[in-house]
DNA sequence: CATGTTGATGCCGTTTCGGCATCAGCTATA
DNA sequence: TATAGCTGATGCCGAAACGGCATCAACATG
C-alpha cells in the first residue's frame, strides 16, 4: 500500500537520518536514487529544500515547510490504513507514547496492561525523555501521543488535556516529619535534602521557592533520575520532591509518606499536559487510548484531590 | 510542483466527476490511463474502491476512505504552496465560499470588498446554496468556508464560530405594522405575508410556531428567494421574514422596517454557523479572511443586540 | 598528505506510464 | 427490439521515469 510518489517518502528519509546515503541505506536502494528524487523536488519546489554540508543535510526554511506537509502526509496514511484495517475487523497498530519519567511506575504500565488486555493487537513504543524533547519528539512525527510538565507548548502541537497534581516531599516512614499532614520547603530543608539536577523539570518548579528563601540550603544528594530519588527516599537517606504519580505502590505498601508542600498557605502545582500533533487526526486505536489516559490522569487528579482538600 | 503519484490524483478526478472517462477528459489525459491508475490503487489498497456501474463509478465504504485521505492530502498540498508563495513575498491564492443566501446582501460582498483592497491578489469563489448543501460542499473539498444556519453538522467538519441573529418580520415603510417595536406571529398573520419555501431554512424556523396557532393563515406568497421577498416586502405586497443580515442597504434607506418577532414573550433567534472541515490547516490567507468573517459577524450580532435589546 | 566521508552525475538496463485502438456490457431511444 | 451512445477494461507499443553501478569533486579528519 505505498501510493505516495518515492520522492516524498525519500524526502522524510533524509530529513530524519540528515544524509542522503543513510537514507539510501534505510530504504535499501541507490544513493544515487536518492539524491535524483530529492534533486528534483528540489526543482519541482522551485528552491532548495536542503542546505549541503560535507556532514551531511539540513532542512532550509522552504524544507522544514514540506517537512511539516511530508508528516501530515504520511501520519494520515498511516490512520487511512488502520481505518481500513479496522473495517475488516482485526484492530492493529501501534501506539507510540513520549513521556516524562514519573508516568512509568503506574500510571503507564496500568493503562497499557488494561488496554491491551482488551485489544492484545495493539502494541506500543514509549520512550522516557525530558518534557521539552517530549514536545520535540512530538513535533517531529516520532511519537503519537506526549506527556510532559505543561509549559508553553508549540502551536503545532495540540494541547488535549491538562491535570495538575500537587507537588509534595517523599519521606520515609521513620522521617521525623513523617507525621505531618503537609510540610514547607523550610521544614524540608532542615533535613538532608534530594534534589534533582535542572533536566528534570522539578528543579524548575522548586529552585524559584528555593531562591526566595534565606538560608542556603546545605549540599545534598543530586540526581536525574525520579526513580533513583524515591528509593532513596524510601531508605531514609533524604527528603525528595514529586507529585504522587510516581510512588503509587510504595506508598501503599506504607514504605514512604507523600506530605503535600505548603508554599507561603498554597499548595505548589505541577501541570502535566497531554500533547498530540495538532494537524493530524489521529488512527482509531490510538484516539481510544488516548482518551483513556485523558480519563485516567482525570481521575487520578481527582482521587489527589479529594485526599489532601485544599484550603483555598 | 506535482510530487505527488498520478495515482491520488487520478483518484481524485474520478471522485469528483463520477466517471473515468470525464476524469481523464478533465485531465488531459487518455482514459486506460486513468482506468489502469485506479485499478493499480486498487491492487495496492486490496479491496475494491468504486462500485462499476454502466452510467458510472460510485465510492465504496473504503473509496470514501481514502477520498478522505486523498483529500486531506490535497487540501494540505495547498495550504503547502501557498506557505512557500507567501514566503516570496507575494499572497496570493483563492478564497472559495459556500454560504446561504442571506449574507450575499451586504455581509460577503462588504467582507470581500475591504479585503480585496488590501490583498489584491487573493481572489474570491463564491456559491450561493442551501444549508444543507454548504456543509455537503465542505465535505466534498468545494469550499473552504461555509456559511450556513447552524445544524448539526457531521463530524468532519469544525463549527468556527456560532452567531445569533433575531428572525423578524419585514414591512414597507407605510405598511400598518411598521410603527410598533416588535410583533408577533399572530400580529403578521392579520396581513398578507410572504412565505419562504421549504427549501428555505427560514421555512422550518417558522412552520412549528404556525403549527402552533389555532387560526390557518390565509393564502399568501411563497417564495424561494431571500432577495424575492425583501424586495416584495419593500413594494408593500406582505410580511415576510428573515433576519436584519439582508437588509441593511434597504433599512438604512427607510424603504423596509424590521421587527423583531416575538414568540410567547421569547425572541425568534436563527443560528448562523461558519464551518471549515475539519481535518485541515488552512492557508494563510483563507486563515486570515476567515478570522475576519467571524470578528464581522460577532460585529454585527452585537450591534443587533444593542439596537434590539433583549427583556431576558 | 592520505583516507574516509559526503552529495552529484553519466551511463545503461528495467520498470512504469500513457496513447491508440478495440472489446464487452449496459441504457436510452426510436 | 434494434440501434446508437455511453461506460470501463485490455493488448500493444513507444516514451519517459526510475534505480543501480561506477566515478568525480569537495570537504573533514587523522
Amino acid at each position: 500500500m505505498r501510493f505516495h510518489s518515492p520522492s516524498i517518502q525519500y524526502f522524510h528519509a533524509v530529513r530524519r537520518t540528515g544524509s542522503i546515503r543513510a537514507a539510501a541505506r534505510l530504504l535499501n536502494v541507490a544513493s544515487s536514487a536518492v539524491s535524483r528524487q530529492i534533486l528534483k523536488l528540489e526543482q519541482e519546489v522551485g528552491s532548495p529544500l536542503f542546505e549541503r554540508t560535507a556532514r551531511g543535510l539540513t532542512l532550509t526554511t522552504v524544507g522544514e515547510m514540506l517537512a511539516r506537509h511530508v508528516m501530515n502526509v504520511l501520519q494520515d496514511l498511516d490512520r487511512f490504513r488502520s481505518d481500513v484495517a479496522s473495517l475488516s475487523g482485526a484492530w492493529h497498530g501501534t501506539v507510540s507514547i513520549a513521556c516524562i519519567e514519573s508516568l512509568t511506575e503506574s500510571v503507564l504500565p496500568d493503562l497499557i496492561a488494561s488496554h491491551r488486555s482488551r485489544a492484545r493487537r495493539v502494541s506500543f513504543t514509549t520512550e522516557v525523555m525530558g518534557s521539552s524533547d517530549v514536545l520535540e519528539a512530538l513535533r517531529r512525527g516520532e511519537a503519537d501521543i506526549g506527556i510532559a510538565i505543561a509549559l508553553r507548548h508549540p502551536p503545532d502541537l495540540r494541547q488535549v488535556a491538562l491535570k495538575r497534581f500537587r507537588l509534595g516531599a517523599l519521606v520515609a516512614r521513620e522521617h521525623p516529619l513523617a507525621r505531618r499532614k503537609t510540610v514547607t520547603l523550610e521544614q524540608c530543608l532542615a533535613f538532608p535534602v534530594i534534589h534533582a539536577l535542572p533536566e528534570l523539570s522539578i528543579y524548575h518548579l522548586l529552585q524559584p521557592l528555593i531562591a526566595q528563601l534565606s538560608e542556603t540550603p546545605e549540599p545534598a544528594i543530586q540526581a536525574n533520575s525520579i526513580d533513583l530519588m524515591r528509593e532513596l527516599a524510601a531508605r531514609g537517606v533524604g527528603v525528595a520532591f514529586q507529585t504522587q504519580l510516581g510512588i503509587n505502590r510504595l506508598s501503599r505498601e506504607g514504605q514512604i509518606v507523600f506530605l503535600p508542600l505548603d508554599n507561603a498557605g498554597s499548595p505548589v502545582w505541577s501541570d502535566l499536559g497531554i500533547y498530540v500533533r495538532a494537524e493530524r487526526t489521529l488512527p482509531a486505536h490510538t484516539e481510544s487510548f488516548l482518551q483513556e489516559l485523558v480519563r485516567e490522569l482525570g481521575e487520578r487528579e481527582r482521587r489527589e484531590n479529594a485526599a489532601y482538600p485544599q484550603v483555598a
